[in-house]
DNA sequence: CCAAACAATCTCGACATCAAGATTCTTGAC
DNA sequence: GTCAAGAATCTTGATGTCGAGATTGTTTGG
């Protein structure tokens, strides 16, 4: 292994402190946790650039692939980003008052509602994108190719393995 | 590559819309993310067992694994946590109301705080911390052990190449 | 066709977090 | 010794999220 790092120094406390309990699994899983927070923060910065935060991105971005006419439901939305519906009512609310989504009568479903990107929402989130993975680029170059598939794999099963 | 995952059509409907960005990145990057979040509410339901927040946890366990006289300065679990200081004050603030820290004054700095583990804390953060080995290891008994180290190797130098 | 179960969205209050700045104390240069 | 710079902690106000429940509309079994 490269230099040690702070889930290292972590895990080497625990086995002086608890040496009864294998606390190996750590190497993984921790990492993963503290590495989505360092990345959160590199995409927070990456976003500031074309005045988004994270959270918008996150909804724009959804209805973007969503391709043409780029509008989903809110339901929809709640399950493409992970977050609760009042959230998400929130969320739609706060776009809508920067010009970036519409929302309008789902025509078929009367309870319904559908959230439509506008003109500036998607260029915004056009920007955004490309800027984006410039920086995951950058970040995921410490990887050879066939290094980051291989993770990506085993990142696969393993999100396979925590929802069951 | 296995049965196709949530960040796997997320890739491939942005390859459809914007064939002329590479956003293969995501294999990896937004895994990690998505995969935090996950974990995060695995260890939520783990913690639950023990009246634990996940936060709770957190700072409990820093000071835990520093080891005897389990005590660390507001500071330093700053540091261990990736928390801002107002956070870490209010989380100290609930933890004495709970009985599991104490703050007593650093003998040395008259600006300075430790912050104590009491027994009741102790011996609630050792059974949580069995509790969510338990399950880390469930999650991670997808992966075979060597595959496992291949991971934790290049989150570590993913880890170190975000920061820089 | 009615009632009950279900579904989609929104409302509301509680809560945890952050960022910036205030406070208190320490240290080093002179 | 004193003063300015720096350090450790706490305070405050704004913000975003969650969870539970309310509202409105749809579907289905009898």
């Amino acid at each position: 292994m490269s230099t040690p790092d702070e889930v290292d120094e972590v895990v080497a406390a625990w086995q002086r402190e608890r040496p009864d309990v294998d606390v190996s699994a750590m190497h993984v899983l921790s990492r993963i946790s503290r590495l989505a927070r360092h990345l959160d923060r590199a995409r927070k910065q990456a976003f500031a650039t074309h005045g988004l935060e994270t959270w918008e991105f996150d909804v724009l971005s959804a209805l973007r692939r969503a391709g043409k006419p780029y509008q989903l439901s809110p339901g929809r939305l709640v399950a493409e980003t992970m977050v609760t519906s009042g959230t998400m009512t929130n969320r739609v609310d706060r776009l809508v008052e920067r010009g970036f989504v519409e929302r309008r009568a789902d025509p078929d479903d009367r309870r319904g509602v559908r959230v439509c990107l506008t003109a500036s929402g998607r260029r915004t989130v056009d920007a955004a994108l490309v800027e984006l993975l410039e920086h995951e680029r950058e970040i995921l170059s410490a990887l050879d190719p066939t290094r980051a598939a291989q993770v990506a794999d085993a990142l696969r099963t393993l999100t396979r393995s925590v929802r069951s």
